[in-house]
RNA sequence: GGGCCCGUAGUUCAGCUGGUUAGAACGCGCCGCUCAUAACGGCGUUGUCGCAGGUUCGAGUCCUGCCGGGCCUACCA
């Protein structure tokens, strides 16, 4: 028996500078799938997920609330865990920046790249804009009213001369170009892994990572006054999540990680900036780091200004935990940017979960429950129409494991709504109501092959659709300990019974005639 | 300025290394069925494949230019 595959899978931290909404929920679904449907698969998983606490506007916000930045931090964090809840989350861990062994790994990193003179002292001047956190060059500015200077974003900025760490991030454009092209699946999708070659391409400066103008933050070691840039701190959860320092246990079992699911807009950091770090530290790089897109809410830009941010009670409160998680999947390639409007997500619920996989399971359940005594009834001989279905649904897990290795959930939930569809029309074309009377033991054979095809697919939807799936396993008395897909291959058993079908996916109807 | 991506049926989109009459889903129409969540199945429906050139025996598919949209270009999911 050899030892199971590790898969090591993250979320981005979230910044705990906003509230859970859609944005996050996205990514983190996303993450989840992954983990279930690798620990289904047989794999040894750990799941990270987690919060980001430290920077200036962290400490800003506390401040305007009157509570210490770790009060604010330790309630926003709560406020992610209860996302994770509700959405039916699976991860092994949750790290925060706050914590104790992740500051000790921040440090330990910092001694580390010091030591390879991978850092040095340096001075940092520049326009900088504390709105948005960013420096600006002399070109990029515009001229505001009384001759003050303003960003890009149309925010005042204000010159800033300060000490600072630099990492030699230029002394590794080269390496981080062999790299990606030694390994072309590192960065995907293909469009930001173009946009992230082309950047490093047109050159790479050195990098601040520390700050003296305020204190919320990980300490630099020995050098008092400096706190870790608030990106080197938070990319390194990932492996202080696993024990780093410490590069036996966990580290040595799970990094690199095997994907990273982070949005388009942190591509950067993860994609240039960490394996950057990681390689300075004689650390191995991810494996992979996937850019998801975003979402527009009724054809609008999430904002928190337009507060159209959707949090995730109103998301599972209105659609129900697995019909949203369904719909993000479901709806776009993982990689594009898509809208996610009231009537989409209605559309997927009456058409794909209501009329696709509720309809088909209550269908088969009844007919098993009226005309074989709610008993899964013993096969004859298979026809070849049955065969032909029973192999659709056994060909599944092999395609769903190579798509779901490219996190293309869209194409691994596609193809199995063909086995559906098929199950759907298998049952028009042999008709078991009347078989009941023409021929009941091709009855019991059709409604056995139904019932297996059922198993299969209810097996495999379970990372996407946790509670639903395990339902429809209820209804099919699968027990839980043969839930794994290593279970696929034995069939189910006839002569058990099976509780009363109750349907598990009801159809959306309208309450209220304006829609909000 | 430089770079990346996109523009295909009413809608959302597939169409990888160029090759028979351009596809899917949803929607819509007709028919069938009645086990089922007024669900299911069958058939059908609409396209100057952004525009103009070019390469080729042959181009949504490659090249060039143009038009339109989005994104990245040093720190907001």
């Amino acid at each position: 028996m050899s030892a199971a595959q590790p898969f090591f899978v993250t979320t981005p931290i979230y910044y705990v500078n906003d509230q859970p909404h859609l944005g996050h929920a996205y990514p983190t679904v996303a993450a989840d799938v992954l983990a279930r449907f690798m620990r289904l698969d047989g794999r040894r998983v750990r799941f990270l997920t987690g919060t980001d606490e430290h920077g200036q506007k962290v400490a800003r916000s506390a401040e305007a609330l009157g509570v210490t930045p770790q009060q604010f931090a330790d309630q926003v964090s709560a406020a992610f865990r209860e996302m994770d809840r509700l959405l039916d989350i699976s991860n092994d861990d949750y790290i925060r920046t706050t914590e104790e062994r992740h500051l000790r790994g921040v440090q330990a990193l910092w001694r580390e790249l010091e030591r390879r003179g991978e850092i040095y002292l340096g001075r940092f001047t520049g326009w900088y804009c504390v709105r948005d956190e960013a420096f600006y060059d002399e070109s990029e500015l515009i001229a505001g009213p009384n001759g003050a200077k303003l960003g890009p974003t149309g925010a005042e900025v204000e010159w800033l001369e300060e000490e600072n760490y630099f990492f030699r991030l230029s002394a590794w454009q080269e390496r981080l170009l062999a790299w990606y092209e030694a390994n072309p699946e590192a960065v995907a999708p293909r469009s930001r892994r173009n946009e992230v070659i082309s950047f490093v391409r047109s050159g790479l400066k050195d990098l601040s990572v520390s700050r003296t103008s305020f204190s919320w933050g990980v300490p630099v070691p020995e050098h008092p006054g400096h706190v870790v840039y608030v990106w080197l701190d938070a990319l390194i959860n990932y492996i202080t999540a696993l024990g780093y320092p410490d590069q036996r246990g966990d580290y040595s079992t799970f990094w690199p990680a095997d994907v990273h699911v982070v949005g388009k807009d942190i591509i950067r950091f993860h994609a240039v900036y960490w394996p950057a770090f990681l390689m300075a530290a004689g650390l191995e790089p991810p494996r992979r780091i996937f850019a998801h897109g975003w979402w527009t809410i009724e054809g609008q830009k999430m904002s928190k200004s337009l507060g159209n941010g959707i949090p995730p009670e109103a998301l599972v409160g209105r659609y129900g935990v697995d019909p949203a998680r369904y719909f993000l999947l479901r709806e776009l390639p993982f990689g594009n940017d898509g809208d996610f409007s009231h009537r989409a997500v209605v559309g997927r619920i009456n058409s794909d979960l209501a009329n696709g996989i509720g309809n088909l399971a209550q269908r088969v359940l009844v007919l098993i429950q009226r005309n074989c005594d709610g008993v899964v009834p013993a096969p004859d001989v298979l026809s070849a129409a049955d065969e032909a279905l029973l192999a659709a649904a056994r060909g599944l897990q092999p395609q769903l494991r190579e798509h779901i290795a490219e996190q293309a959930f869209h194409l691994a939930l596609e193809a199995i709504w063909r086995v559906i569809a098929e199950a759907d029309r298998h049952i028009n074309d042999e008709a078991p109501w009347e078989l009941r009377t023409s021929d009941p033991a091709r009855m019991r054979t059709v409604l056995y092959a139904l019932a297996e095809t059922l198993r299969h697919l209810a097996i495999l939807l379970q990372p996407f659709m946790p509670g639903s799936a395990a339902r429809l396993l209820d209804q099919l008395a699968v027990p839980p300990a043969a839930r794994q897909f290593a279970d696929l291959a034995t069939p189910l058993a006839p002569g058990r019974r099976l509780p009363p079908p109750a349907g598990i996916f009801p159809r959306y109807v309208e309450t209220d005639t304006a829609a909000s």
